[in-house]
DNA sequence: TATGAATGAGACTTCATTCAT
DNA sequence: GATGAATGAAGTCTCATTCAT
């Protein structure tokens, strides 16, 4: 049921894991506690629905951000794009919220969440390699894992402050990311570490 | 009692606040429920009495990395200890571990934490200034605040990780923040982040 | 519910609150502590239904005793009455019984409590007047509210005597009312106490 | 140990048997729980040494009162007397207090207490023989218990009550005993019930 | 003998889960 | 399929009692 797990998204954004209770969950969703174990059979279950919804929506909104067919926009661009995106899903999406407040549970859909994980990579890969084709493919990789490192985990900690200073603190990050790629894209030859 | 929080250190890490139950922190104290509720009054008063640990022990480390009297290392140098020294605190001290991990419970400490946040970035900001005394005291605020965050941030999602790859993570983050730090250190002139 | 309050009566009778359990409660009820919960807060919660019902009980003696409409009792027929009727409340009401054992948490009820206690001395001293019309507006308070006194605390205490004997003290307690009432009403110019 | 009574009685009287704890007896005896364990085997027996103390006094008060040797009172000087001087051993006696607070729990010391019960209304009986000598004995023995109960229902109840308010009644029930009293004392054949 | 830390049974209370209607 | 009352396992916390020092 849709509206269950969009029950559930606010819940367990508002009151975590644990606190979150049947009960409200069903309240939430304007049904019964019986319905819900008609579609879940126990409260992880339901986590793990929003949480396969979440990742799915994750990868959708990389997928779409990535596939420029065509568009050619500067990789600056992509970055500002990037972050943009994701710090207004963090925002507005309460699947999103869900999960960076219980971020720690996340693990508990853990093939799919590397799945994403990976998935995401990839695709970062593929764009370091188009922006900065000299870079050998072993510190592509690195390259690209860092860079959606540093988004989520400050996607995750900027949650805990601020709208104002969040909004700063990924301004901030957009300055730190062209500063970190700018030597493996606009030059030549990469002098960063091996 | 000194083994009931390293008892509790270990149990939060692994289980969350929420999970954990005075129960299993008992047990691996090797202590009965009861001795725990002699010395503290309820499971929060465990985890405060965890933070307070925690937060003393970052204060010491961030003051003695930081205190360089007669030192005189290079910027460069200073980041790669830093990084390196809250790696090894993660990797081998169970409260900062229990911290990270329930890292959203910190608040429940909120003034020793909040203030070992600023007394962090203070610190911070006076390095900044020493190694970039150009820098206007607004933007170097900012940059102080995004080195602990960028910081923080990695090292809570780095606790996911596998240990190489979160070692591969934290020298690259070297990598990352001595580009982002450089125009403001390095030139003589800086026109500030975008 | 209603049988869940039925065990209460019972418990709280002969364990008194502090000992009862709620576990002894649902026993009784022929339930299970869940469903306790589901229509009671707490412990407290139970006992204030019990305590409601029973007042509700006891104001509903008090106003058909003094009720005459019409019936023109002679004073000594309206003790006889009125001792008799709480007597048998106090052998076959276990709610009654209930508050007797637990006067000292009547208190928790204290509203409702002291409303019936005002409630039932008033009504007392509006058949004092009747029947003794010359006594002072003053005086005929504390009457009614010895008359009141007398009558509560001897059936509380009656409570842990055997039955014959608990029956032979409230008949001289007839005697005692007759003899202590009488100047009062009898005299046409009584002289108050001492 | 007396001291160790001494704060029961406190203790017991202020938080009733259930809510008051071994650790602030003995903190009120200025000693150690563990002392408490060498003189009483467990939470009853200090109760129960304390009812005992408490019986003793109240039985010393009683032959006091009615061991008048020589002294000629008059029936109603005995009554106030009794009377004043019980309402002022629950005044000032912590002894007495507590086992007033915690009545349900007396009979834990039945024995003692039906033997004061039976040892106060003998002696009562023998007053009663006193003033009223044309009193047949099966008679005799139901006033004299009455007197007692009437007596010991009124301290209890009162209380509960306002020390003011406790007063009045108190007073209020010497007039009662005295009318109740004089048909059997002062007139040659009394036409109580058989 | 005095102490008080340690113990653990047991009380209250919550809530995921079941199942009769 | 929907409902929500019933269930009871499990968690937090208290405190009488024990026992090593």
């Amino acid at each position: 049921m849709e509206s269950i797990v969009d029950a559930a998204a606010h819940v367990f954004a508002e009151d975590g894991f644990e606190a979150a209770t049947m009960e409200s969950i069903a309240e939430r969703a304007k049904t019964s506690i019986g319905s819900l174990y008609q579609f879940f059979p126990n409260k992880l279950a339901v986590f793990e629905a929003l949480a396969g919804r979440s990742i799915e929506r994750s990868r959708a909104a990389v997928d779409e951000l990535l596939d420029d067919k065509g568009k050619s926009r500067s990789w600056r661009a992509l970055i500002d794009d990037t972050i943009d995106r994701f710090a207004s899903l963090r925002e507005a999406d309460p699947d999103f919220r869900a999960m960076l407040v219980n971020f720690q549970l996340y693990g508990v859909y853990a093939e799919a969440d590397k799945a994403l994980h990976r998935h995401t990579i990839e695709r970062v890969a593929v764009m370091v390699r188009r922006y900065a084709p000299g870079l050998a493919a072993a510190q592509r990789r690195i390259v690209a894992t860092l860079i959606v490192e540093i988004i989520s985990a400050l996607l995750l900690h900027a949650q805990r402050e601020e709208p104002a200073f969040a909004k700063k603190l990924m301004e901030e990050t957009k300055t730190l990311l062209y500063r970190y790629l700018s030597p493996y894209i606009d030059a030549p030859r990469p002098s960063g570490p091996a």
